[in-house]
DNA sequence: ATGTATACTGTAATCGATTTCAGAATGACC
DNA sequence: GGTCATTCTGAAATCGATTACAGTATACAT
């Protein structure tokens, strides 16, 4: 029989105490008389002591842990999301469980129940089923259950789902990077990336023709060229389709930030200078846009700012069921890829 | 006051039954009469109840969960073993718990302080320290304390750790990867990227000179441009030095896929056909390679494998203290970056 | 010396599910 | 009908830490 874990009350007997003190030095919650204190400390230390959180969360009935699920956590946007949210959990001593849904409703289901089970304090609830079609009741019927259960945040778009939502204002968005680009001098612009079905990507487009409309810019049809998806492969297709027009816009919107390094990459090999022939952007403010050469200018989502409203939901113990929709601003970041080589 | 959760005892109350029935219905361990087990999944269904896992991790002193610690999981290799393992532990009720050390020390120390505190089962330590310079003893026997209490598998090599490593056989990896390009024809062969202090990235040019050796091929010192990381910019940095170089070699190894990619954009930037006027290849077996064009050959580590080997631990109750070394076969997966466009 | 406030500390209950142990009900068989 | 095996079921203990409550000890004031 292997030996059984170290209890506060093995601790209490050694250090001649009740364990009701053991605890108390643990927590920290009440005084316990210094030398008294001192006593148990040692004895902590001699059997490298830890007190057990499964434990301690069944009786706080805290679990201090948040669910986040994400369709694919490849993926950089997912990565650097949950990187921001667990940097930021960890400095209030919670753990972010992460669970790939690999974009399977059977298995998003799945994960919903597991986290439920584990008593999370938040789900947090990204990706999923954004496509324009539109959702089948049942599943926004899910996400509404479970967010009656526990706070569930969303981060993309469930339109129509009652639970707290965070949305990036991509109007704002793609509004900034079109100004940018106005401001620059560029009056023909096209778009490259994602698929046609997609929701983002429809209002993206939608949004970039208000833009075009407001600045008087120019944008043909067979400017959008919305194919391939979101990897990187998808960049340099497209982007090789657009050379390969009789005309050209002068400035290229990537659907984000992967496809602008694919885009990026054709238009290397194809001999096009960036930005002085066609000037280029991505969308997300995901690192590897900052670290390819040249840099690509791009509107950032508030990583941060997610991850900051999320633990402020949990912090104050948001009550289950709450409905909101919260607009998360976008913000410029202008790089080499439109402003020209430093 | 909020309502407070349904237990077992509440079903059991509206059932009719003691507690203990509710929870053999749950389980399923031991048989309950038809009839009764109708009626209490009834109720169950009613309340739309699910058990606790806290209070069942803590009466089954399992907590059906396992720690991953990784050094930025915005890094394909560390995201894809995550994927994987996270698959299998899934279909066995297990949860991963990912921890994003940042290479922080500190932070690193801190993680396995966490993850102990929630009993995992096991600790899969990726990254970390594998600088030629060698690793504090402090942070060695930080490691194999954690294994003493816990089984810890390292997954890239902490040398002369007391754990259980799970290796890639780099030397094999380099070799077939050699074998596959002079089989093709080359006989001059070069590397690209990283960092000199960097372990792994000795060991593999060590190895590439050890091939070279056994095939009679030529690799110049110049032809080993290792600088710039492990990112896609460095992949791109280094090539175009590469082909500044007034010989080339005729086929190029890149330290990682990431790197490869970088690569290849160079190439074509200049115009360098792949693979007829230069072989690229690249290492790990990550996704990204795949999705590319032309599509990169590589040398792909077993990550399914590494999931396998860990789960297998986890659910035969490996015991703490294991110390054992697994060499992990890495498989040759030829695309079109060396053998041409289909 | 007595009463009262202050400061700790210990006992026992608690969180929610599981499981041991023993008892009840049923059926088989002589 | 009585004995024994079989099958379910319930009461209570348990996992490990926290905390409400009550009790003890000390200091201080009167």
């Amino acid at each position: 029989m292997t030996k059984s874990k170290v209890t506060v009350y093995d601790i209490a007997r050694e250090a001649g105490v009740s364990a009701a003190t053991v605890s108390r030095v643990l927590t920290g919650n009440v005084p316990v008389q210094e030398k008294t204190r001192e006593k148990v400390l040692e004895v902590l230390r001699k059997y490298d002591f830890r007190p057990s959180s499964v434990a301690r969360s069944l009786k706080e009935r805290r679990s201090r842990s948040i669910g986040f699920v994400a369709p694919d956590i490849t993926n950089h946007y997912f990565s650097t999301m949950f990187l921001a949210l667990e940097l930021q959990a960890a400095q209030h001593g919670y753990t972010v469980i992460l669970c790939n849904s690999n974009s399977d409703f059977v298995r998003e289901s799945e994960i919903l129940e597991v986290l439920l089970e584990k008593e999370v304090e938040a789900i947090v609830f990204t990706g999923g089923r954004i496509d324009v079609v539109g959702l089948p009741k049942k599943y926004v019927a899910e996400i509404e259950r479970v967010n009656r259960i526990v706070p569930l945040v969303t981060c993309s778009v469930i339109p129509g789902a009652k639970c707290i939502q965070l949305i990036n204002d991509e109007r704002q968005g793609i509004f900034t990077l079109v100004k940018h680009l106005y401001d620059l001098g560029h009056r023909e612009i096209g778009m490259i990336g994602g698929l046609p079905q997609n929701r983002p990507i429809c209002l993206r487009r939608q949004h970039l023709m208000e833009a075009a409309e407001e600045y008087g810019l120019r944008v043909r049809d067979e400017w959008l060229i919305v194919e391939g998806g979101f990897m990187i492969s998808a960049g340099s297709d497209c982007m090789e389709k657009m050379l390969a027009l009789p005309q050209r816009p002068t400035a290229v919107m990537a659907f984000n930030d992967v496809v602008a390094v694919g885009a990026l990459s054709a238009l290397q090999r194809r001999g096009v200078r960036v930005p002085e022939d066609m000037a280029l952007t991505g969308y997300d403010g995901v690192q590897i846009t900052a670290s390819v050469y040249p840099a690509i200018t791009t509107a950032a989502a508030d990583f941060a700012g997610y991850a900051n409203r999320i633990m402020d939901l949990v912090l104050h113990r948001a009550e289950p069921g709450r409905v909101e929709e919260i607009m998360m601003p976008m913000e410029l970041i202008a790089r080499e890829s439109t402003l020209g080589r430093g």
